[in-house]
RNA sequence: GGAAGCGUGGCCGAGUGGUUUAAGGCACUUGUCUUGAAAACAAGCGACGGUGAGAGCCGUCCGUGAGUUCGAAUCUCACCGCUUCCGCCA
């Protein structure tokens, strides 16, 4: 959510701003309910002090011992008649409006940075650099699929028996993998970045969606249960909605930050609008694990943090020893909420190309200004934190890359040296 | 699922219809004292919004939402959450 006192003060240069994401902001509407605002408003709070004056007055003759049929108590509750009503009604005509406005205010996309490419589509990303050489093959590159399938370790048609189309099975070696790799990714930024682990729940609350902007705009995308007549709980599609909500209504002290948090869930996403995608293979399911990384942090450090945390989920592919390489998101592809993004490609041979493991961004106030959250400053006023998170990484498509980056000519897999530990010194991933 | 209790500012906690402008404490800030710190003492200190050039003035907020009333932290109803006990359970 965007600060309502930005749209009061620059309208223009904030509807300049979002025309650089594609968002047309109605000015005109805008304008409108918020003259209305202020007529309704003021009317209301003229009304309140008057009700609130002659209460109080009632209040300091009664505590003087007038009884209720005393003329000057009479007098005064004689001139109370009318304002309840009137008071009613412009109050509902508030609420009303500030409900419009709430609608309209939370429909409106983030600013991009300064720093943010102007561009349409992906295809304005801007490359920042490569890490990594693609290896050659002497033998015929197979896709994950058919590595997976080959191995006996990769099962899509016991999972669409079972759920349906997008969704995965992994047997024996390489379901010990995916779990290892996991393992893996918690252990590096635990250790080595300063992160801490939590273990969230998976199902949240509306308002908890609410607060990291996937609704009210994007309840499409998302899977739901029926918690009772009256309420839903939503599968989380990452775990940034429940880290990031952790600070939801909290001000939190500012010795305490940067607030630094990793957690692997599985993510849910129903991937409306993405039919015909990637449907063959792993790369795009309803049900995908991620170690993600979150970050709450002074509003002076975020564009900081934002490099620092995606050197966390780089040092991953790096470990792993996959190539990739670190794109700038322009405007036009940026997701609702950030700021600026950087995605992590990494090299998936078979497709020859680079396809997103990691999407690191700094929401800046965005997504704390709906949720509240925010920490003393030096001021001693509470002020919004700055919220970031990125994948780091996700451990779906890190085995897909592992499987074609590491596949043999035999169809067996080599295990990524780091990962040997885990896999109690396993080389090789073999039928 | 059943029963009881509880929800008040950053934290603890008093407050059962009216001068509450939410007592008191902790924490925090500033000052006095001190070489410095601590302690003591003194003063300040909620959030959000409106309005104003500003000092200020006004409004809202005691889990959430409705209701009763001239007036609600306080009374009524519903819901949510927490605690304890019982039942069930990995």
């Amino acid at each position: 959510m965007l600060d309502l006192q930005l749209l009061r003060t620059d309208l223009e240069g904030v509807a300049r701003r979002l025309e650089s994401r594609g968002f047309a902001l109605d000015t005109v509407a805008f304008q409108e309910l918020e003259q209305d605002r202020k007529v309704t408003q003021t009317r209301t709070q003229e009304l309140q002090a008057e009700r609130n004056k002659l209460s109080k007055m009632i209040g300091q003759l009664r505590g003087q011992g007038h009884g209720p049929d005393d003329p000057e108590v009479g007098d005064l509750m004689a001139r109370t008649v009318g304002i309840g009503d009137d008071l009613k009604q412009a109050e509902e005509k508030l609420g009303f409006i500030q409900l419009r406005m709430q609608e309209l205010l939370s429909g409106i996309p983030n600013l991009p940075h300064e720093s943010v490419p102007v561009g349409k589509s992906e295809a304005d990303n801007v490359e920042l650099r490569k890490v990594g050489v693609p290896r050659s093959f002497d033998f015929a590159v197979r896709d994950h699929v058919d590595v997976g399938e080959g191995l006996k370790q990769l099962d899509f048609a016991s999972a669409g028996k079972i759920s349906g189309a997008r969704f995965t099975l992994l047997k024996g070696q390489m379901a010990r993998m995916h779990r290892a790799l996991a393992q893996f990714m918690l252990d590096v930024h635990t250790q080595e970045h300063g992160y801490t682990e939590v273990y969230v729940p998976y199902l949240v609350n509306a308002d908890s969606m609410r607060g990291t902007g996937q609704l009210p705009k994007f309840e499409a995308d998302l899977f739901a249960v029926q918690k009772n007549e009256n309420e839903k709980l939503y599968l989380i599609p990452t775990a940034e909605v429940p880290v990031t909500n952790m600070v939801r209504d909290e001000i939190v002290a500012l010795e305490a930050l940067p607030l630094k948090f990793v957690s692997h869930t599985p993510c849910f996403r129903s991937e409306a609008g993405s039919y015909g995608r990637d449907t063959r293979g792993m790369i795009r399911q309803h049900q995908f694990d991620k170690v993600e990384l979150v970050q709450m942090v002074h509003p002076e450090n975020s564009y900081q943090a934002l490099e620092e945390l995606t050197g966390h989920a780089e040092a991953i592919l790096k470990k792993l020893d996959l190539p990739y390489r670190v794109m700038a998101l322009c405007s036009g592809d940026m997701g609702f909420s950030a700021a600026k993004t950087y995605d992590l490609e990494v090299w998936l041979p078979a497709q020859d190309t680079y396809r997103e493991i990691s999407s690191c961004s700094n929401f800046e106030a965005f997504q704390a200004r709906r949720m509240q959250a925010r920490f003393r400053g030096d001021k001693g006023k509470p002020e919004l934190l700055h919220t970031l998170n990125g994948s780091g990484l996700a451990v779906g498509r890190t085995l897909v890359a592992i499987l074609e980056n590491y596949q043999n000519a035999d169809g067996s897999v080599s295990v990524p040296a780091v990962l040997q530990p885990y896999l109690g010194g396993m080389r090789k991933l073999e039928a």
